[in-house]
RNA sequence: GCGGGAGUAGCUCAGCCGGUAGAGCAUCAGCCUUCCAAGCUGAGGGUCGCGGGUUCGAAUCCCGUCUCCCGCUCCA
């Protein structure tokens, strides 16, 4: 049983998790704001991913480059290229084309047809008219040749209203369906740009980086220099991208301001492919040992791959909307620095002194959505079960069975009722524990409603005082998740909840 | 982008044969309460998504628009 989206974008909005943005305006469609709870879950997770990477990993170190980078940063990346197409919609097919290859596919069509008929003409006719001659005389390689001279008139001056025109008076048709009828063509932008320079007049366009891993690439000569690093090595960082998208659906998983964990890890060309291997499954068994259930994880690979790509996995999570990316392993090969060796000038080349000889390193990349790994365990952990009530009935019970590390209150601590006495023993105890644990202190309501309530919450402990702790000083640990009570001196607590709230120990398990 | 559905309190929703808004939960104050969303008293909180039209009067009828959700499509 998975949840809906909508039933968990009101969950995370009630428990303050995840808001829309700007919501008193109307909202903005594909930007979330992360309220108080789910700012603690997504910095908990980000703060794992980063120990797993830099911390245990001697080679790997990290870094946190910035937003803006120089435009040609993106030349070299090739993202200016690619996503600035004037894109139209076949209104039958509901197919996206880029207009210009559609077009130009077209027109490559029809001189192929009108050649092929005017040979098959001159054949029968024994004519020794020049083929060339003939074919210029043709209708449909006239179109041809009208449609391609069209197309770059209005390709060069980015005349959008004219290739539309153009569209539906030489009536191309859809490949798929045939059909004519097309939407208006629309350039879109994939990258946001933004202005540099304070004087609007002397502003330079400057582009909000649309993915981290560009930063990486740049400052790998610095990178390599200061941190003395020897292949295999890699460089990490965590950080904001952004990506105009069409279409931003299926609440955080596709945002327009995102958040990424992208390692790129640099290796001897020829070893790409077991470093590959490697991190495919290191960080599987990450997503793994977080908590996401095996069952709801799976690897899709790439079947046609980028043009820089030897080979590309998706780790994909099961969500209510079917199973999609997580993160992506990505084998670039030597394209990323190779092009920006092109573009800048500078030698981006490693010097292997036990082949005693300079290389451009391959790469391979890990590049996980922060946002989309907190919304998968929002996914997986929202629970709706049937618990006992205080009459012996049974009462629907929302959880959220989050991973105890990544809990955004991992203890609360209550008194039974609201008695000077507990309340006392139980605010001694709760001020000794929030120097180590994020804790939560309670005494309003029932104490079942307050379980409840932080069950709600995803906090796997919850510490009562009740009569018998005045007597012998213990306190009751409940778990979330079975309800299970077990009896502990107070003193004994926080060595409890350390031993299972441990970061040390569950590094040792990746 | 296309099709369908929905926008009323923080959340879930009722009210919609037109007469200027309600419930439950949540929040706050207090009482009560000895282990799983108990009870009582009181309080705060709403431009009924937005704009326009019809009307003496619109949450309710009409038009437009925006946003969200679901499906399809798209996605370096």
């Amino acid at each position: 049983m998975k949840v809906e989206l909508s039933r968990l974008a009101s969950f995370a909005k009630e428990q303050g998790f995840i808001f829309p943005s700007s919501e008193i305006y109307e909202g903005v469609g594909g930007i979330y704001d992360y309220g108080p709870l789910g700012a603690e879950l997504k910095r908990r997770i980000a703060d794992l991913w980063w120990r797993a990477m830099t911390q245990l990993h001697e080679n790997i170190v990290g870094l946190d480059s910035a937003i803006l980078m120089h435009p040609r940063v993106w030349e070299a990346s090739g993202h200016v290229e690619a996503f600035h197409d004037p894109l139209v919609d076949n209104k039958v097919s509901k197919k996206r084309y880029r207009v210009d290859t559609l077009i130009e596919d077209y027109a490559q069509q029809l001189e192929e047809r009108a050649r092929r008929e005017t040979e098959k003409k001159l054949r029968k006719k024994e004519s020794i008219i020049p083929l060339e001659e003939a074919l210029v005389r043709h209708g449909d390689y006239q179109r041809a040749q009208r449609l391609r001279s069209q197309l770059n008139t209005a390709m060069a001056q980015k005349d959008w209203e004219a290739l539309s025109r153009l569209l539906v008076e030489e009536k191309v048709p859809c490949p798929e369906s045939g059909s004519t009828e097309w939407t208006a063509v629309r350039q879109f932008h994939l990258m946001f740009t933004t202005q540099l320079g304070a004087l609007a007049d002397e502003a330079q366009d400057i582009y909000l980086r649309p993915e981290t891993a560009q930063g990486i690439f740049v400052d790998f000569p610095l990178v390599l220099k200061t941190a003395r690093l020897k292949v295999p090595f890699g460089i990490a960082q965590i950080g904001k991208a952004f990506r105009n998208e069409i279409i931003a659906r299926q609440f955080t998983f596709r945002m327009r301001e995102f958040e990424q964990m992208e390692m790129q890890f640099f290796v001897r060309p020829g070893s790409e492919g077991e470093w590959y291997e490697y991190w495919k499954h290191h960080r599987r068994r990450w997503h793994e040992h977080l908590g996401l259930h095996p069952a709801n994880l799976r690897f899709k690979d790439h079947e046609h791959l980028a043009h820089y790509a030897k080979a590309a996995t998706d780790i994909e999570f099961a969500f209510s909307f079917g199973f999609k990316e997580l993160e992506g392993i990505h084998s670039r090969t030597d394209y990323d620095l190779s092009r920006h060796a092109l573009y800048s000038g500078k030698k981006l080349e490693y010097y292997d002194e036990t082949l005693g000889q300079s290389y451009v390193p391959y790469v391979i990349e890990t590049s996980v959505g922060l946002d989309r790994v907190v919304l998968a365990h929002l996914s997986q952990g929202y629970t709706e079960e049937m618990a006992p009530t205080a009459e012996g009935g049974q009462e629907l019970r929302t959880i959220l069975k989050l991973h105890p590390l990544l809990a955004p209150i991992q203890v609360a601590v209550f008194p039974l009722v609201r008695k000077e006495e507990f309340v006392q023993k139980a605010r001694l105890l709760y001020e000794e524990l929030r120097y180590h644990f994020p804790t939560a202190y309670e005494e309003k309501d029932s104490i079942g409603r307050r379980y409840r309530r932080y069950d709600a919450k995803g906090t796997p402990f919850a510490i009562t005082v009740d009569g018998q702790t005045l007597e012998d000083e213990t306190v009751t640990v409940r778990d979330r998740d079975s309800l299970a009570q077990i009896r502990l001196p107070m003193h004994q607590v926080r060595p409890y909840l350390q031993e299972r709230l441990d970061i040390a120990q569950w590094l040792r398990t990746l």
